[in-house]
RNA sequence: GGGCGUUUAGCUCAGUUGGCUAGAGCACUGCCCUUACAAGGCAGGGGUCGGCGGUUCGAGUCCGUCAACGCCCACCA
């Protein structure tokens, strides 16, 4: 084939020009007529779409596709799909900023319906299809972003395996699993205390809980023996002594021992409670003995279910206490305590029971301030409260100890990349304290296939749901009618009512393998990529995504859906600091890319060690654009001389030296891949690289441009390292790798195989000629450095003391080397290592 | 309170199963327009590998212990 080497090369541009060449030659695209043990799959994490661009979303995907190219030249057919995340929360959040809606699921659908151009105050509320289609149409943009962002790294992405978690084909997926996990026993619904945001007027589950320091006081209250005598407890949540359902002290607590198993009353309310005893009560906390109210805490949901005490909850979904009085309140005066207080938010009402007690003299002090941890959900405002209401689990471990061993064996037959991730797993696992709550009262999610039965008295009957079949998915029991019943039923006593609730997002990306592969449509593709081979994600999300992708094959399939869990590290500012939005620091990818381009920014990715935090670094950057700059200039001169050559030709000791060294590199950077270190891959062959074009390049210059049959050997060698470079270097840089390889070679790199040592071992000599030469060289270079001399100039003469073994090594390389040198004489003699350059007179 | 990780030059990081005189880049110093590359190249200075103790012929690398930092978990009245 005919050079084309250009005269200036220059890397811009050639981002766009291979990223178009890519698509249209289909270059990356998914062969599925391979058999299962050519087949590399990748269950590629779906970027949350409505969230932030920022360079945690590169860092991972990029060291991923670094390990999809070494695949790929391995000559395994790589199943490389895209998804997007974009059902959930973060999605709705985002459409009501936008646009300045709210989704009121009672509103009728308006098929004319425009948003607003400005978001209006306060927001308008709009039905629950025409919040839908917002949605919809929104994320469609948001996933337009982050598919140019994608190819503009090179993400060898085949890009007609996408989906998108809240597309058809998703929700069909998420039901149909969900239906068999029910049949199965392995879903249920059940009435129960919740973790709940009053905000988002949603349940959350255990995995979406974060803590916060916030700021509470303690209140010293007393409650009262049928003697008179006080009992003093101390609270952060006064407002729920109407809500206190018993005392509780430790049973080996000998100030309260006397006290179980009789009464008391709660000041203000006069409500009769008992005094019992669990060893849950820490005698060291407060005044070692704790009101018990349903709920203020999860530690009062452990108590209330295992001393099986009443429920007297007063805190509704909408955040508030219930404005009528509670009919376990029945003394006068404490109805019209309650009274002060029925309707009121916790903090408000917090206030005014501080102001009561102190009043009736219940309060002894004043307040005392602490600062408590608060369970909030990771995504809300406001702290968590606890109320009943009906929700879908999916059985986790959380409650059942086979279950549970279960798990934990399947993450034992993962292989975890770093291998201490998967502690973490395991950690999760072991710390379950509940089933995993997938319903979720949202608007914009897979609905939870279900309709209920509505008894003559019309009260729905949760225990017998009606379910769809398979070949209905997917269907929004909302809209739909269910199989036998007609829509006139809907809601009517002997009629129906569908589930309003959707799934969990997790409930639906747990099922990531199984939608990319076409479990659903196309078992004959699902054979080919299931259990697949690797799952890359981040460290945050193994107690969600990877904990529930696991539990979800678990059940379907007996087997972990992956054969490796390759976790990446969290990313930090430049300053090592975590990135967040509130604290302003995130570093987004575009300026950088446009800054330093897609190679400097894959170059930084893949220089960050497997789940090891890396801090966003320029400079590691600017070393990235440098090298793909080198490696343009090399090829330049390594291909500049004659078209055609034979590696025949390759019988030079230097030339054979070389390649003997670069046949190490080889064998070395496929073993770091194989353990899936893209980055040692990176760092041998970037080392070995730049040894080649400082000292091997110098070397072979004079040969080369001389053009006898040595310089022949030169040629073939140059072009035939230079070749195996591009392809070292095709995983981590592919665009400039694809742009030499295009100067020479037919067909892409990234289809080229990888390099073997196989391949070189024809051409190899004695690795130890190119290193005592190298040597040498740079001796004579110091020397000139020492004189403040040109490197250019002449040496009148070199003497080289060395073993008698080096100097036949390094004479084998003499003609190279005194052209380097730009020696004229050049002596031996046997002796300690040393090199004693006489510059000529200038 | 429990667990995991990190701690190596001023900065950002490498150092595979213990064998080095401890490496790279940035920054710093000096030199060089040498026909692949001056948004480059060559050469150089700079570290008691967090502290203490141990195993070993030999430890940045293994063991124990302490400390600092980060992350995760915990029943936070």
């Amino acid at each position: 084939m005919a050079r084309t080497v250009p005269d200036k090369p220059a890397l811009e541009g050639i981002e766009e020009k291979w990223m178009e060449r890519w698509e249209s030659e289909g270059t990356y695209r998914f062969d599925r007529s391979r058999a299962r043990e050519q087949i590399f799959a990748i269950d590629t994490p779906p970027p949350t779409v409505s969230g932030s661009l920022h360079m945690g979303s590169v860092f991972g995907y990029v060291q991923t596709d670094a390990i999809a190219r070494y695949q790929r030249m391995k000559g395994m057919e790589v199943f490389y799909p895209m998804g997007w995340d974009d059902n959930g929360l973060p999605t709705e959040r985002r459409v009501q900023n936008y646009y300045g809606v709210r989704c009121d699921p009672t509103l009728l659908y308006d098929p004319d319906f425009i948003p607003p151009t400005e978001p209006p105050e306060p927001p308008m509320s709009i039905s629950r299809r025409n919040f839908i289609e917002l949605c919809h149409g929104l994320t469609a943009e948001d996933e337009k972003v982050f598919e140019h962002l994608w190819r503009t790294l090179g993400l060898s992405v085949d890009w007609t395996q996408s989906y998108a978690t809240i597309d058809e084909h998703c929700q069909r997926t998420s039901q149909k699993a969900f239906l068999r996990n029910l049949r199965r026993g392995e879903a249920y619904s059940q009435e129960a205390p919740v973790l709940w945001d009053v905000d988002f007027k949603s349940a959350v589950a255990q995995a979406e809980l974060e803590d916060r320091e916030r700021p509470g006081s303690y209140h010293r209250i007393a409650f009262h023996r049928p003697s008179g005598d006080a009992v003093f407890i101390e609270t952060t949540r006064p407002e729920l002594v109407c809500a206190c359902v018993a005392l509780v002290a430790h049973p080996d607590d000998l100030r309260y021992q006397p006290l179980f198993g009789t009464v008391v009353t709660s000041p203000l309310f006069g409500v009769e409670l008992p005094v019992v005893a669990h060893e849950l009560a820490d005698p060291e906390k407060g005044s070692g003995i704790a009101m018990i109210c349903t709920w203020g805490d999860t530690s009062d949901v452990t108590w209330w279910r295992e001393l099986d005490l009443a429920t007297r909850a007063v805190i509704q979904q909408s955040g508030r206490l219930r404005e009528d009085t509670p009919e376990w309140i029945e003394s006068d005066a404490g109805r019209a305590a309650y009274a002060q207080i029925a309707g009121l938010y916790p903090g408000q009402a917090q206030r005014k029971m501080a102001e009561l007690l102190a009043e009736s003299g219940d309060l002894d002090g004043e307040p005392r301030a602490i600062t408590h941890p608060v369970k909030f959900f990771e995504k809300g405002d406001r702290p968590l409260e606890i109320v009943s209401s009906r929700q879908w689990y999916i059985r986790n471990g959380g409650r059942d100890e086979d279950l549970r061993r279960a798990l934990l064996a399947r993450g034992g037959e993962v292989d975890w990349i770093p291998d201490f991730m998967g502690a973490r797993y395991k950690h999760w696992v072991e710390g379950l304290n509940g089933d995993w709550l997938i319903s979720r009262q949202r608007f914009f999610g897979v609905s939870l296939p279900v309709w209920y039965p509505v008894d003559d008295q019309g009260d729905l009957d949760f225990e017998n749901p009606i379910l769809p079949a398979e070949g209905a998915l997917p269907v929004d029991p909302t809209t739909d009618v269910p199989p036998g019943y007609e829509e006139s039923q809907r809601g009517v006593p002997g009629g129906f009512a569908g589930d309003p609730d959707v799934m969990d997002t997790w409930a639906t990306s747990s099922l990531t393998p199984q939608i990319a592969g076409h479990w659903d449509d196309d078992p004959d593709l699902f054979g080919r990529v299931f259990p697949m081979d690797v799952r890359p994600q981040g460290p945050e999300i193994i107690r969600t995504w990877l904990f529930a992708t696991l539990l979800r094959s678990h059940y379907e399939h007996g087997v972990p859906p992956w054969a490796h869990a390759a976790i990446n590290g969290w990313i930090l500012d430049p300053e090592r600091k975590k990135m967040s939005k509130s604290r302003g620091n995130v570093v987004t990818p575009i300026p950088l890319i446009e800054e330093y381009g897609a190679e400097a920014v894959r170059y930084w990715a893949c220089n960050g060690r497997p789940g090891t935090d890396t801090a966003v670094d320029f400079g590691v950057m600017k070393i990235g654009r440098r090298l793909a700059l080198k490696i343009l200039n090399a090829a330049r001169f390594a291909l500049g001389f004659a078209d055609d050559v034979d590696v025949a030709a390759i019988t030079e000791p230097l030339d054979r030296s070389m390649l003997a060294a670069l046949s190490e590199v080889v064998a070395q950077s496929t073993a770091a891949f194989d353990r899936y270190d893209y980055a040692r891959a990176l760092e041998i062959a970037e080392k070995s690289f730049w040894t080649w074009t400082d000292d091997y390049l110098e070397l072979v210059k004079g040969r080369a441009y001389d053009g006898a049959a040595a310089g022949a050997s030169a040629h073939a060698a140059l072009q035939l390292a230079l070749g195996t470079y591009l392809r070292l270097f095709a995983p981590f840089l592919p665009f400039v790798c694809e742009e030499v390889w295009s100067w020479w070679r037919e067909g892409s790199v990234h289809r080229a195989p990888w390099p073997s040592v196989t391949e070189l071992e024809a051409h190899i000599g004695d690795p130890a000629v190119f290193r005592i030469t190298s040597e040498v060289l740079t001796a004579v270079r110091r020397a000139k450095s020492d004189a403040k001399a040109s490197m250019a100039a002449e040496v009148a003469s070199v003497t080289i003391a060395a073993g008698a073994e080096s100097l036949a090594l390094i004479r084998q390389a003499e003609a190279d080397l005194k052209a380097a040198a730009r020696a004229v004489e050049m002596a031996y003699a046997e002796g300690e290592f040393a090199v004693n350059s006489v510059l000529a007179a200038s």
